[in-house]
DNA sequence: TTAAATGTAACTTTTGAAGTTGCGTCAGTC
DNA sequence: GACTGACGCAACTTCAAAAGTTACATTTAA
């Protein structure tokens, strides 16, 4: 898996889960399909639990499904839960006694927070229902569960 | 200087040359204020100077000024000049027998180029030239070139 | 000719994410 | 009650991209 794909991760696995939320899915299952490792599943899938979107059983038979409805799950949830931030201007890495980089800090920092949450509206308007009907192909290597 | 701070770095020496047009700025002097090394100057401000923003001289009393006048660059050409990309959703990180991915990218890739629309968009409205007018303090160490 | 600047290639260091291992805990099943 | 198969989590290793460094060729003005 490349780099800082903990989104797509997400977003990849609750849109299987939501062709067939009754199923329980297991980390590995879901690490296997995903060309990753369990461990990064459970700790990518962990912060989407913390957030109310997954449950996960413990023990024999246990494994993910999700908390809610799919038609109720958007993209703009997944990607709140995992707590990143698009654009990370760190304000510490800014010398202190330096006026241009507060003004331009100050310009900057607006235009972040708005391109924050225009990224946040659009992701809010398409859900993991959307993503699994939306499906064109018949492949069966992965999408034989709907 | 942290992670990914190009664009910072970029942003924050034209904020400073445009206080001062007229003077030529040596990459060690760059490197010196940015706290950085001037290779990394030369590497960033190159990008610039490709995209027409900056000019350079090399030999004895050579450096780098503006190509513009102030107001004539905003941050959005700044940007556009690095060549970076707010989100990058590798496609050829995708799974290619997988229709819930290339459903995801479908809906994705769309919300990913309207963002980053929206950030050129805002970056726009701000010229280095307003970075430098509208800095606040009068500390002498950054901005005695005024 | 010399000094001071850029241009650039090659290399090393740093850093954060991903990957891995190991083990504890929990819950069905035999 | 032991066994099996799942998560939870901490600690460690690996990997890749950016930053930093070194070295040297080239250019230009004094």
């Amino acid at each position: 898996m490349k780099r800082n794909s903990r989104l797509a991760l997400a977003m990849h696995t609750l849109g299987h889960m939501a062709a067939n939320p009754s199923h329980m899915h297991t980390s590995s299952e879901i690490a296997e399909h995903a060309g990753t490792n369990p461990v990064v599943v459970r700790r990518v899938l962990g912060k989407l639990r913390e957030a109310g979107l997954l449950t996960s059983e413990k023990g024999h038979a246990g494994g993910w499904c999700l908390a809610r409805e799919p038609h109720l799950i958007t993209l703009a949830d997944i990607y709140l839960a995992l707590g990143e931030r698009l654009i990370s201007m760190d304000e510490n890495d800014c010398a202190p006694d330096c006026c241009i980089e507060h003004s331009l800090l100050n310009h900057i920092s607006e235009v972040i927070k708005s391109t924050e949450q225009n990224f946040i509206n659009h992701l809010a308007t398409t859900t993991i229902a959307d993503v699994q009907k939306a499906k064109k192909c018949k492949c069966k290597t992965c999408c034989d569960e709907a």
